[in-house]
DNA sequence: GGCTAGAATGACCAAGTGGTCATTGACCGG
DNA sequence: CCGGTCAATGACCACTTGGTCATTCTAGCC
């Protein structure tokens, strides 16, 4: 009944990337031709994808491709739009079957759901990641500003929630910790699927138990810190 | 007392990027070429970077770069080396400066030194995250994760210290603490000098103020976490 | 001067890029 | 079976890429 509503299609103001033409397609064969673009922007990233070897492995020719998208950052918008909602909606999800646990357990579940909405996704997840780290392409800096801004909104409204079940301090510096907390599960989420992040640490392709042992130690930290707060005693000098 | 072995110049061992003429060159001409090379790589990213307006900035020949570099890549390895001997030279100097510092002073400085880092070298500093953030470089992943490893070493044996003078908990699951803690540091580093990662939130480009904030809200999240530890009652929630 | 070793050069290369467009071919109403 | 419409095609375009190499230039020596 709390289904509520996932639509919210504000993405409708803009114009939608792929050409009349393309939206009359087949649904198949749409999707064989969002699936190769897919495949080949998370292989290769925006710069280095080819939308030659895109072509072939979508099987279609290449003139039909540029009828189909008008160039290739159109494509790509079209990608990343997929991704965007998909992981908005990941979020809204969670958020709505969470509202009613405590803070710290709507935390852990938010990073878990991510390691899950990955294994679910890989490639989406590796378009999304991209998008948010690379200073590198030529997208206008605004979407991924939102797409951020998104996240931190999000988890600035759980904290200031946590705030007000005295779950948590109060007079907290809720949008610079939002940032923060914000860094720490991309990173996570970013090192579970890229061997080189963490490497050894078995963040990457993890266990479920030394996933566990992540997701622990980080809401321990996010918790209670690692200052030794010298409870025993009123004097946090030296022993 | 024991003096950490700090393994100087490990990089010996491998052949430089640069050939013997390059090294026979005056050093303002090696500066000149280093600088182009910085500039475009910095600016561009390895990828994107293009060996003709390299070579047309430098005022020098096509040629001639491909004699004193055999390849892009190599050029690249060169630049990279020392962007990373810079890095490197200015964690052990924090380090060392700061070994009789407590944790949390210490961390703040390490934090300051890394925005004073980027003040100095914007170009390297770019480079360096760039190296450290790209998944789609074709550089050798172990390069990357030498990087990360040596920060992350660095913060291990901060935190071990940290333990061993009683101003951290025991029993603190160190490794990946250091992980996550770096990645904070990471994070707030590549914020400072990217406009869009944290939009409105003054850390781009920010004031000394601003600085500041960001500097308190990230110590005390890391010293005393988030969680209300309701600290009037002796009930320690069971876990 | 002449000679020569070796450094500097830029025209050139094959390969690849995103993108175009004249041609083809498939379907359809008459 | 015709003509008309329009989607599909791939040869083609101008341009860029990292890299090469025959040629030219230059410094030093006799």
């Amino acid at each position: 009944m709390k289904k509520l509503s996932l639509k919210e299609n504000n993405t409708a103001d803009l114009p939608s990337p792929a050409t009349l033409l393309f939206r009359k397609l087949s649904p198949s064969k749409q999707e064989k031709i969002f699936q190769a673009a897919v495949q080949e922007f998370a292989s290769k990233g925006y710069r280095s994808a080819s939308m030659n070897r895109l072509v072939k492995d979508a099987g279609i020719s290449k003139g039909s491709l540029f009828l189909y998208f008008r160039t290739k950052r159109d494509l790509f918008d079209g990608v990343v739009e997929i991704a965007a909602s998909k992981v908005k909606d990941y979020l809204k999800t969670v958020r709505d079957d969470t509202t009613n646990l405590l803070f710290f357990d709507r935390l852990e579940l938010i990073l878990r759901s991510g390691f899950d909405f990955i294994d679910r996704h890989p490639l989406l997840a590796r378009i999304y990641f991209h998008l948010l780290q690379s200073g590198e392409a030529p997208f206008g800096s605004e979407r991924i500003a939102m797409l951020r801004q998104q996240a931190e909104k999000f988890l600035s409204e759980l904290i200031v929630t946590g705030i007000e079940r005295e779950e948590l301090k109060t007079g907290l510096d809720v949008p610079r910790l939002a940032f923060l907390i914000n860094s720490l599960l991309e990173t996570l989420l970013r090192a579970y699927y890229t061997d080189f992040l963490a490497p050894g640490l078995g963040l990457y392709r993890g266990n479920s138990q030394q996933l566990d042992q992540w997701v622990r130690t980080t809401l321990h930290l996010v918790r209670e810190g690692i200052g030794n707060a010298a409870p025993e005693s009123e004097n946090p000098a030296k022993e």
